[in-house]
DNA sequence: TCAACCATTATTGTTTACAATATCAAGCCC
DNA sequence: GGGCTTGATATTGTAAACAATAATGGTTGA
């Protein structure tokens, strides 16, 4: 059975939503075996689903010390967030198809469970929805390539907003949704990619650069409840 | 010694200049032993390499068949396509920094490396000395991580000409690398970016999506000068 | 008391052999 | 003769044992 690459696909899957949900945090060490028990599985799946994490940057090896969940410097931060930048605002301002009626429904659609993460106060939900709503933005307006691309991207911005956020902000204005998808039932492509913009310079003047984050974060008990 | 990953490295690179210079054709076998011979190396590493192409989507990991150099459908094309320009035309017409001295002149020399090529009508140079261009033109107005992106792009695209390109047409016209390094020199970045839409364009339009190839290609000869 | 050194332990990296699966060819039935 | 089944072969997939390396802790000597 071809079955170990979609077992391989659920231990990757996990280990990216801990890290989307900020439970992961960047340095984390993710030793083999340990995370081969976690997701009752062997060392060899676990070899290559970190192998495959390296790839995406989410984490990095270091030869002969093991996984770790990476560390972005400041400067591929700022990378990060400036390609993300250029490919949503450029996106969004000479989209390839209009926004069709199905597109609008699927993000208002989004847009309400964000509502009521909100007013349920979990944070955890509002991040995952909010990448949701720009991932399936794209995938309206442009395709699944530069889908899949800005996934990533999103990705690693959770890691830079762990390690670089400022205390006491509230990111992700759930508001900027609601008017971009205005804008957008509207048409006024030039003035939803202003908003775009703004929106995510908004996340950006978030983040602290300066400080260096000692983020030594530990693993079993966090990573525990993902198993299932 | 930690030289396993260069190893790797090696490996996987010759098999991305192979794709590039249109020496592997989509849809190619690339058996596990064969290639570990071929490279003086064991399946083991082999087959790391081929699951990180894989990511890449260079490689197509069939389970229980193997890897085949991958065959990217006309949908697929056209995504990359439409993504690679999205990029290199947005971040022309709005660059995060003006082209520096050092910039122009970096770009110069692989321009005039192009016409010696062209001269010499040596097609593979010129093939590898385009992206070469257009990378370090957005690693010098953009960064690292559009580079790294659209490095991916232009290698999914050597395989998308390789299996749609029209019969009698010559891409990639190096006078326009030539017009828009002058108008690059000049900051006129709105004109760059009209020129950089047209010289994309001009490859796609010499690509045609209604035949299907047959591009059952073979390995053994063709990697055999690779291995050095 | 602290620092350096060495032995121990744990973790990673590699190789090997084995099991599972797909491919191919021949034979057989229709 | 064509297509299907069946066995042989080759290739991929997996597990386990082994080797190498880095982290740990304790000892020794100043």
């Amino acid at each position: 059975m071809g079955s170990s690459a979609k077992e391989e696909a659920r231990i990757a899957d996990a280990l990216c939503k801990a890290v989307l949900e900020r439970k992961l945090a960047p340095g984390s060490k993710l030793p083999e075996e340990e995370l081969a028990q976690i997701f009752r599985s062997n060392r060899a799946k676990i070899r290559r689903v970190l192998l495959l994490l390296s790839r995406s940057h989410i984490v990095t090896l270091e030869p002969g010390r093991g996984a770790f969940v990476s560390r972005p410097s400041p400067q591929e931060a700022r990378d990060v967030l400036a390609s993300r930048r250029l490919i949503e605002v450029s996106l969004l301002a000479r989209p390839y198809r209009q926004l069709s009626a199905q597109g609008a429904e699927r993000l208002r659609r989004i847009m309400m469970q964000e509502a009521q993460a909100h007013a349920a106060h979990d944070a955890i939900a509002m991040i995952y929805l909010s990448g949701q709503f720009h991932l399936t933005l794209i995938e309206e307006l442009g395709n699944k390539v530069l889908k899949s691309i800005t996934g990533e991207l999103i990705l690693r911005m959770s890691l830079i907003i762990t390690m670089y956020e400022r205390q006491n902000t509230t990111c992700c204005l759930s508001s900027d949704h609601h008017d971009l998808l205005e804008l957008l039932g509207a048409h006024d492509y030039a003035e939803a990619s202003a908003l775009m913009a703004r929106h995510l310079e908004g996340i950006e003047s978030c983040l602290d650069f300066h400080r260096e984050p000692a983020t030594t974060t530990i693993l079993s008990q966090i990573l525990q409840p993902l198993k299932d």
